[in-house]
DNA sequence: CTGAAAGCGCTAACAT
DNA sequence: ATGTTAGCGCTTTCAG
């Protein structure tokens, strides 16, 4: 491994000029900055990350943290923190993944106490989250991919849950659905509180109301079994919803496959409108789902951003971001069919179990059947 | 942050002093010890990683690398990671989440060659894997999760894919089974091979002759619509399966979407039985899926030792481990049933069609049919 | 515009 | 059993 020594004398400059060069601190002249360009080139330097660490205030580690019991980790999460994760090196930072249970504070003192890291990125934020006091506290800079109900004195970058439910709702009124159900999360084990769900059933409120349909919450588990049981529970509603928006990524398929089963055409006979998805969960669903999704690589990349500027400016401005989403139509959304089986008129007086057709017809593959 | 020399001064020692009582390298008086002990606590003191780094050798740092483009990171995948952070924590390290596409060799070379890493975790590994290539020239040592087909100088732990296939087709055997769909993954667009989908094809070839089953491999794409074409192929066989084998943790939802949509039982006409999933997968299923699944915790586990093993040691010797699986029933197998309708009778000559149930009897809540 | 030099906090070889 | 000391490779202040 060659040293920045080595590169200086190759050049024939001082070492500390070979630092300059490095981090434009002071101004080099064009030549020698070609030449000791040249010297690094030729000698393959790479500065040593722990030399500067030791020496600068600059670590060049920023730590992501995901708690392992909010929710699981889907393909969608990944996708956040793998583009967290290219945006931080090419600002010249590494991320180390931290996986505690959230309510492990202590655990997280730990962690921040070594001071090995320039910054942290919190992900998974819950309505009062008790890792803000601590990080707060250990002054090392961070910021939240979501955000708690408190979000003063925190920079955060979150989806825009209003503009979210206003897309989702405007498009599913104007292909004529009078009623939904919004498919949350559960947060019967997470005293603390889910911030999204909450966010989420109240945001669809007010374009609701202005498009006048009925709205029905079902917050179930966070697993393909959590969908079975909201179809299950949708089932009993009358009038029963031709729509679903679901922010339950785990749920969805077991919706689905649970509407399915039960001879439910999908999207003729209930729409289906994820919300939040990645391109590749949205896609390997069958039929693929239409989605309400904010920008994620664009979140993740401002959230890493943002904490570097916080880093290098030392600043404690707050930054509060909320992304626009946009809507991607799939192929599990359609206008509301009345089935041809006559039991299924969607008045609002008939019976559940009427819902449901009985004759083979209604069995057929389950690819998109509509679009 | 107090420092090794504070801490010295106040238990009235040298300061190497303190950094012996650290690491135990020598051996020390009791009583110098406690004093040491009782200053660092004290002092609330912690080791400087960064100066650790720049004096030893020991950097404290690990990296996971976990490729882009082989298949998604599932909920799975985390129960690996998630594992592998706890246990290099517990052994002093902390974890760095390197996502790159397995191809880019010059990305993961150029990483390696900021040495900040003490050793490499590699995940998906695949057939012909090319970063090994490069990860052995630069001398770091590392361990795979997963195996490539020439093992030759590599350490690996991995699931052991022929007890894995014979302890389920041996299951699915006594339960009456006669014949079997091996559901993998399609490597269409890999050109290097993914390894446990051959594996795992080559594995069930033993077991099942010895037990007199028909084994059909399908491989489709990992995710949800990949399932639902695996079951329109398995549609087209005769005579049909009565039970899959899947290794496409995506696909598995899907297929159960698709086979329940066309009015099967599961797992009264189709039996599932998924192998390698983390036991938040398995039981996020509706119905709930039997599982034959290495130990996932401690292969993250064994992975990391014997990384942290070659790095303290620095001898080259190879480790190859296979763990043992286990299976564990759940709701998605039975034994193969026929259904009421006797056109669906099991005979070779049926056509694929006429297993399809015809009438209303064959639509019912997708919850666990059987056990 | 550039060079010299003092640390950063620790490890490990060398003394005692 | 314990103390002393020379670096590790870099950042940054102080001098030119």
């Amino acid at each position: 491994m060659a040293t920045r020594a080595d590169v200086a004398r190759l050049a024939g400059v001082s070492p500390s000029t070979v630092t300059y060069v490095l981090n434009g601190q002071r101004s080099v002249t064009a030549r020698t900055k070609a030449r000791v360009k040249a010297a690094m080139r030729e000698l393959n330097y790479v500065p040593n990350a722990f030399a500067r660490g030791l020496a600068g205030s600059h670590r060049g580690l920023l730590a992501l943290h995901f708690p392992t019991d909010v929710h699981g980790f889907t393909p969608t999460e990944f996708a956040y923190v793998s583009a967290a994760t290219d945006h931080a090196r090419k600002l010249g930072y590494q991320l180390l993944l931290w996986t505690n249970r959230i309510t492990d504070v202590e655990e997280l003192h730990a962690l921040l106490g070594q001071s090995i890291v320039d910054g942290v990125l919190l992900m998974e934020v819950v309505a009062e989250d008790p890792r803000l006091e601590v990080i707060r506290d250990s002054g090392v800079p961070f910021v939240t991919i979501g955000r708690p109900d408190d979000a003063r004195g925190i920079s955060f970058v979150d989806s825009d849950y209003r503009a979210m439910l206003r897309l989702a709702v405007d498009y599913l009124a104007d292909l004529g659905h009078r009623s939904l159900v919004v498919l949350g999360q559960s947060t019967a084990n997470l005293e603390r509180g889910a911030g999204p769900t909450r966010r989420i059933t109240d945001a669809v409120e007010e374009p609701a109301r202005s498009r006048g349909m009925a709205v029905t919450p079902i917050n179930v588990e966070f697993s393909s079994a959590g969908g079975a049981e909201a179809f299950r529970r949708l089932l009993l509603l009358h009038p029963q919803p031709t729509a679903v928006v679901a922010y339950n990524e785990l749920a969805v398929p077991g919706l689905i496959g649970a509407a399915t089963a039960e001879g439910f055409l999908i999207p003729d006979q209930l729409s289906v409108l994820a919300i939040g998805l990645s391109v590749l969960s949205a896609e390997s669903c069958t039929p693929e789902l239409t989605t309400v999704t904010p920008p994620i690589s664009r979140i993740a990349q401002r959230a890493v951003e943002i904490l570097a500027g916080a880093i290098r400016k030392k600043s404690s401005e707050q930054v509060h971001e909320l992304m626009d989403p946009s809507l991607t139509v799939r192929a599990s959304t359609c206008e509301p069919r009345s089935p041809a089986d006559p039991h299924a008129s969607a008045s609002a007086a008939s019976r559940s179990a009427d819902m449901r057709p009985n004759g083979v017809e209604g069995l057929r593959p389950s690819g998109p059947q509509c679009r």
